[in-house]
DNA sequence: CTGCCATACAGGATTTTTCCGGTATTTGCC
DNA sequence: GGCAAATACCGGAAAAATCCTGTATGGCAG
């Protein structure tokens, strides 16, 4: 671990072929990036990952046989959160996108990706920790759009009573709860009830859950 | 406390004259709003607040004697942090209104303001909370762009090394510590280690403080 | 009037977080 | 080689957060 070495990577294809082109498209970029290894599929990365073989940037394809892209960056996200996925894949739909979105993936981009883009996406990702393209950032939006308005149901806020608010606002600060409960002029009890509330109700179960939702959601500025 | 009433208003200025125009202002509006009391200064408005006569939206001058806004919202905040907080000011400096920002009021308009406007500012910090003029936004854009260039060290990131960041990055989750530190490979007393260490570079106390410090400044997404 | 629901509050137990004062290892550098 | 700084780690204790079950109150619809 010495410092910020050169960034590793590791590739999940099921076409080997084309995992050979990325690996020659890499090469072409006029950086340096240790490729660890590379898989067939989830399954296959799940055996050659491990805590002393993690990638800095996993490149990763969606369709694959036995465990695909989907399921693969969950179980990453559960087990090796610290992996940074860029998706690379010939699915442009909407839906998936913004369901790779919604799991966290660091950049997605088309498998017909030209060297120099590829080397600034790996570049922002190892750096900024993200790649996000005009085209995808437009996707999600949309999607946004879409889930605000027509939906209705899908982006429908729980119901918070105004007390609740208030206390929300305050758990996103570092006050104590019982600190909380003084300036709200309840027993700490109380707050423990506007707490447990929230927690059901916004679906989360700690308290940075709540102050992570409250900001999502604009109950408070940075 | 019967569901949304009536918003209430307090209003703290110096010049009664001043006060009674705004009230007569806000008659104008074509929404209502309960006016709990006047102040003349902040030492004024500590006597008048209490429990139960909070406003839901206090408007205050910052020129005042004795104890002027800028004390005033600072006490606010500890005291009654559920208390909106609009700046009617004749001041236009940057400074002023990037301090007053920063310390957390939620809209600063000019005293000549005109009484659609005002309606419009109370309605906004009443229903979403705040209220900020593009004026406003681009006085506070500005002032972090000399923040973060010629100014240089107001801006300047805390040095955090590699494992600071990636335990950064999964505070703001709901994992325990002890499943963070499962995630990074190191025992949880390391984790101990990296927190206690960030809640001194980055100048806070509580987990809940490093999660919003890390969404402030991009270390994770929403 | 009465039972239901939402809100405010308690006691008590358990887990997590936070704090404190140390130790071993590694790494760069004089 | 040896020293300082950074990093990984430990035991123990105090404070805070989380969870569970249960009570009192007040509004309000049947």
């Amino acid at each position: 671990m010495t410092g910020k070495p050169i960034p590793t990577l590791a590739l999940v294809d099921d076409h080997t072929l084309f995992r050979k082109g990325m690996i020659n498209l890499i090469s072409m970029v006029n950086a340096n990036y240790n490729i660890l290894f590379e898989a067939d599929n989830g399954e296959d990365l799940q055996k050659k990952i491990s805590k002393d073989n993690q990638p800095d940037i996993l490149l990763m394809d969606i369709n694959m046989p036995h465990m695909d892209g989907f399921a693969t960056v969950e179980w990453l996200r559960e087990h090796y959160p610290l992996v940074n996925v860029l998706v690379v894949s010939m699915i442009q739909k909407e839906e998936a996108i913004v369901k790779m979105l919604k799991l966290g993936v660091k950049g997605y981009v088309c498998k017909d990706i030209e060297p120099r883009e590829l080397g600034e996406a790996l570049h922002s990702i190892a750096n900024k920790g993200f790649y996000y393209t005009d085209f995808i950032t437009g996707k999600l939006v949309h999607s946004l759009q879409l889930g605000e308005s027509a939906n209705g149901a899908s982006s429908m806020l729980p119901v918070m009573n105004d007390r609740e608010k208030d206390f929300l606002k305050l758990a996103c600060t570092e006050f104590t709860y019982n600190e909380i409960a003084a300036k709200m002029f309840v027993s700490p009890k109380t707050v423990d009830g506007y707490r447990n509330s929230l927690f059901e109700k916004l679906n989360v179960k700690s308290r940075v859950g709540l102050a992570l939702y409250a900001v999502k959601h604009g109950f408070v500025q940075l």
